[in-house]
DNA sequence: AGCCTTTGACCAGCG
DNA sequence: TCGCTGGTCAAAGGC
């Protein structure tokens, strides 16, 4: 089936972006009360949300500072045009994601545990740091990300409920103040967990957000989880995940494990970082669901974890809903390297403003299109010492890049790794 | 029976 | 050109 509409050869020609960032302004968000209920406002974009997020952090300033951050890069009109959010986010400073959070290096990353709450907003890639409660799919739908992408109403018709369900679900479940999700709405949910981890910087620019994970109470919270849901699964997104290969990758002393959504012809593979214990310490979405998620259904015998399984167990309900397609692609190689020589320079830089801007074109960036076969180093950047890296926070990175190209039948198709094997008749 | 995981091998990019 | 490394393939086995 890939046949059918690989748009290139490995190299994608597309663009990652195409667009090209609008001016980020912290405009107050014109997210409509359906965005908002649906949404987290985690993003803080609405009066509304940003009010509760406000009682919940007590850095106003912090906060204020990611929600403008973030209503800066929602604010974008163009936004609404773009195919993927994700794009938006120049492919920057790649360090920056996980570097973010540390700063300088980008072994900060790993680090990052006591890093300064501070958004780190360095240019970073398009990549977003998750915490692991979240699904990145769930995150993805959220309003304010739906904002930038129109997928997220959804060719695929996730209901912004659904999200705020599953948001909750994961944030209550991710955090511990369960009181405090409860009663808050999905933003609340997902601010509370933000709370609870003190320490989870959220760095955001542009398209770039990290969140770290764990506090501590946390923690316990996901050790808590069967081991096998935490063993071999990722997070669970909603999607079902075949595992095709796993390896211990030079730069992590974990084995990275890399999976591919099962949908056929759904180019969407993630990368997963386990520690030895199980736990997951890493997850890097790549490309764009071209499905909808399978169905609730099938999901009732899945094991409902978040942390799910990618595989037959995997889908909760939760997520999965939520397209997490919206995550998507891989930025090219060249422009994760590219973040990075950003984030490396803006890593001592002071952060928060600049979100708004840079908006970057990626667009120029992107010629390159990564072959599947081509190394990405925004890991790499983020987070060098993996060897330091608690285990304790698993982040989870989405990658976008343009690779892909929307297509005629309305699906997006990227073809993804296909080369010409010698000795082998058939490409691969 | 179908799907998924495991695992070694292969391939391509990069220095 | 070689070696290293990351990413993917595909057979075998398990659930």
């Amino acid at each position: 089936m890939g046949e059918s509409q690989e748009q290139k050869p490995s190299s994608q020609p597309s663009k990652t972006v195409a667009v090209s960032r609008p001016t980020i302004t912290p405009p107050p968000r014109p997210f409509t009360d359906a965005l908002f209920n649906g949404g987290l406002g985690m993003m803080g974009f609405s009066p509304g949300p940003m009010t509760l997020v406000s009682n919940l952090f007590p850095d106003s300033d912090e906060l204020k500072t990611f929600s403008q951050l973030l209503a800066g890069a929602m604010a974008s009109p163009a936004a609404g045009k773009i195919p993927n959010f994700f794009p938006l986010t120049t492919t920057e400073g790649q360090g920056g994601v996980s570097g973010s959070g540390g700063g300088g290096d980008d072994t900060g990353s790993r680090f990052r545990h006591n890093k300064p709450a501070g958004l780190v907003i360095a240019q970073p890639p398009p990549m977003f740091t998750l915490p692991t409660g979240l699904s990145p799919a769930s995150l993805l739908e959220s309003p304010g990300f739906s904002v930038f992408s129109p997928i997220a109403q959804g060719p695929f018709g996730m209901t912004h409920q659904q999200a705020l369900a599953q948001v909750t679900a994961q944030a209550a479940q991710a955090q511990c103040s369960s009181a405090a999700a409860a009663s808050l709405a999905p933003v609340s949910a997902f601010t509370a967990n933000m709370t609870t981890n003190q320490q989870m910087p959220i760095s955001l620019h542009s398209s770039t957000v990290t969140v770290n994970e764990p506090s501590d109470a946390c923690q316990s919270d996901h050790r808590s989880q069967p081991a096998s849901l935490i063993v071999d699964k990722p997070a669970d997104d909603g999607y079902n995940w075949r595992k095709y290969g796993q390896k211990q990758v030079k730069g992590s002393e974990f084995p990275r494990s890399y999976y591919k959504c099962t949908s056929p012809g759904c180019p969407v593979k993630k990368k997963v970082e386990r520690s030895i214990d199980g736990q997951v310490t890493e997850i890097i979405y790549k490309g764009q669901h071209n499905h909808q998620p399978p169905p609730p259904s099938k999901h009732a015998k899945d094991t409902g974890s978040l942390n799910g399984n990618p595989g037959k167990q995997g889908n909760s309900e939760s997520a999965s809903q939520l397209q997490c397609g919206s995550s998507n692609i891989l930025m090219s190689k060249k422009d994760q390297e590219s973040s990075q020589a950003t984030a490396e320079h803006i890593s001592g830089t002071s952060d928060s403003e600049e979100a708004g801007e840079n908006e970057v074109g990626v667009d120029e960036k992107d010629e390159d299109e990564p072959d599947p076969k081509r190394r990405s180093t925004e890991i790499r950047v983020s987070e060098p010492a993996s060897s330091h890296r608690t285990v304790t926070e698993p982040r989870i990175i989405v990658q976008t890049t343009s690779e892909v190209d929307l297509l005629d039948d309305g699906y997006r198709w990227r073809k993804y790794g296909q080369k010409v094997v010698k000795g082998n008749p058939y490409p691969r």
